[in-house]
DNA sequence: GCTTAATCGAGACGGTACGTCGCGTCTTACG
DNA sequence: CGTAAGACGCGACGTACCGTCTCGATTAAGC
């Protein structure tokens, strides 16, 4: 992802200063009232600079994003009990949602966009994915392991997990809080085994 | 709610012919990409009269997610066993979002629009929950009659019920099949007291 | 030209208003700026009534300067040497010229609109001979008693005198001088006959 | 008065087609009826390069009759009796008020946008002073030489000679006619000295 | 070190949409 | 019936950004 053979070292120099200052107006004004125009004012570099290693706001943003902390570190919880596991993943999620320099805060946007654009749908697609493979991969251990039965459909079973956070943090102006968490897994994740 | 001494029809005509134009484009090009300039020209009411009557693009949006929520019919499932009224209900809303004149099609715009405007926020959350009151009811029932844990979290049971379709509808590709339903509520809905 | 048969008194109530409130405004604001909304608000009179009387802030406009001083009056110099008539008649012209509630004030709107529209240029070319009638009398009176050459064209000689004086109000920052009406007199009109 | 360091031709292009479209403009529907809009519309150029350029339709005006000022010609006539020369002067006047693309058919919106703009007046003040001078420069050489009487006001003679043919041509329907020129000279212009 | 080609800033360009104002027409209820 | 009140479609206002485009000036690269 990190471009290697960066011959000119004024790109490299450009896209750094575009960054930064769109990082602080995402957070300053946030995304709707970012504009270019405004983030050339910002940056020092020329709106043509610009559109000429980005080719729109959202692509502009989706790098500040990424640059801003290195690609949305995934932290795959330690070993232990599955329901251990899914609640420290599950908390992770809420916190990121709420934190206004994560991807997730882009999310209601990237939503609407994927229903216009199918590039877009199948960029949130794999984000999405990616954001759940942790998971996923944590319930597959669970259900290799015999902690869960074998024949869940682990998919399935995330999106039930992930689901009501999301729903609530889309829907609600309540979304759920860290402490509810637990709750929630027992509720969804099915008994485990003896 | 409905505005009974109507002096001028104009007014009322117009009302509509703007909300109609409204969920129309929304349902069309979303929330980010609707104009008012937009709204003025496919319902044929001057720019004008429209800042006449809202005050912004989400006042406008706002009345007209509210307009095609009042249209839009909620059937209860006949008595029966809580896992069929559920599949019921679950097989109607992955219909409603797969149908262009419900509401459900515009979600992601509603999401979007609700990420803008506090107002459409909680709009948002109000058709949320009255979209919801069916299975929450049906899920109250059961649980009252035994037929469910009395314990159980009827709201977060409904919102895991839902959650999947949802995230599947809104990041993948693929969305929910009619045919899946059953699998995901057994998954889900807690074992039913024998 | 009053209206004589001014059956309902609530016409002419609404015109009295009317025009006093144009009066006003064009003292207050000018003609440029002047609406025919800002009439109505100011005069208390609704819009579509004054429309139902009116067919443009124009003719408003000369109704109310009319108005403002009957038909702005036409003084004819008392009898005595043609020199000192023609003088006096200059002179008020000059002044009207400079008083913003005569008609002459308009006249560079005037001769604008005389240019888009025949019916205006035919009020302009009518409002423009009664202007003269006074000055092409009193040329005429002179003409015939032998003060003046009996074969002067005194249509010509009239807008000759007039000319200089509008040349320079017309174009020039600094108008013609009540003080030096005398020079301009004794330039253009033939000498008298001994 | 011309740039010199025009760095980008776009300006200097889009400042002749929207002066070439003004004129044009000015010529056809007067100063009142003009619009930044129209002129955007006429000249092929957006309107928010009309407003990078200038700030006003006023501003846009004037410099639309100083670049059409510009392009219009003066001829002097031959040395001969100050009769003829006046005589040819006059008859070249007229004619240019009859003559589309001169400036002098401009006249009427000049004169109403004079009334609206000081920037407008003063420049109609120069035009007017330069298309004047001819006729002035001629007169006092005739005053030099004792053609005429050498303490002639020749400013105020040079107005009274035009200004028939104005107040003929601004509000009345017949203008003076070429062949009634020597005439008005012969009636205006004080006894040429034996 | 000296080209020379890539990259830059500055900002003009044609556009679209904004939200406002005034136009002249119209519809309604009141007196 | 004339009125006040005010909604209507319309068109222009002047502004903000859009994304594209020309520029000369700057700078790094390879000669």
């Amino acid at each position: 992802m990190p471009v290697v053979d960066d011959l000119d070292p004024r790109i490299e120099r450009s896209r750094l200063q575009v960054l930064a200052a769109a990082v602080d107006l995402l957070r300053e004004i946030g995304y709707g009232a970012l504009t270019i125009e405004g983030v050339a004012a910002r940056s020092g570099v020329a709106k043509s600079t610009i559109y000429r290693h980005w080719s729109s706001k959202a692509e502009v943003v989706a790098d500040a994003f990424q640059w801003a902390h290195g690609l949305d570190p995934q932290d795959v919880p330690p070993p232990g009990p599955v329901r251990d596991r899914v609640v420290a993943i599950l908390r992770s999620t809420i916190r990121d949602m709420a934190t206004s320099d994560r991807l997730a805060c882009m999310m209601p946007a990237l939503i609407d966009a994927a229903e216009r654009s199918g590039e877009i749908a199948e960029l949130a697609q794999r984000v999405a994915e990616e954001k759940n493979a942790v998971l996923r991969s944590v319930l597959d251990e669970a259900a290799a392991s015999g902690e869960l039965e074998p024949h869940v459909d682990t998919t399935m079973l995330a999106d039930a997990l992930v689901g009501p956070i999301l729903v609530r943090r889309l829907f609600h102006r309540t979304p759920v809080a860290v402490e509810d968490i637990p709750a929630l897994v027992d509720q969804i994740l099915p008994r485990v085994s003896p």
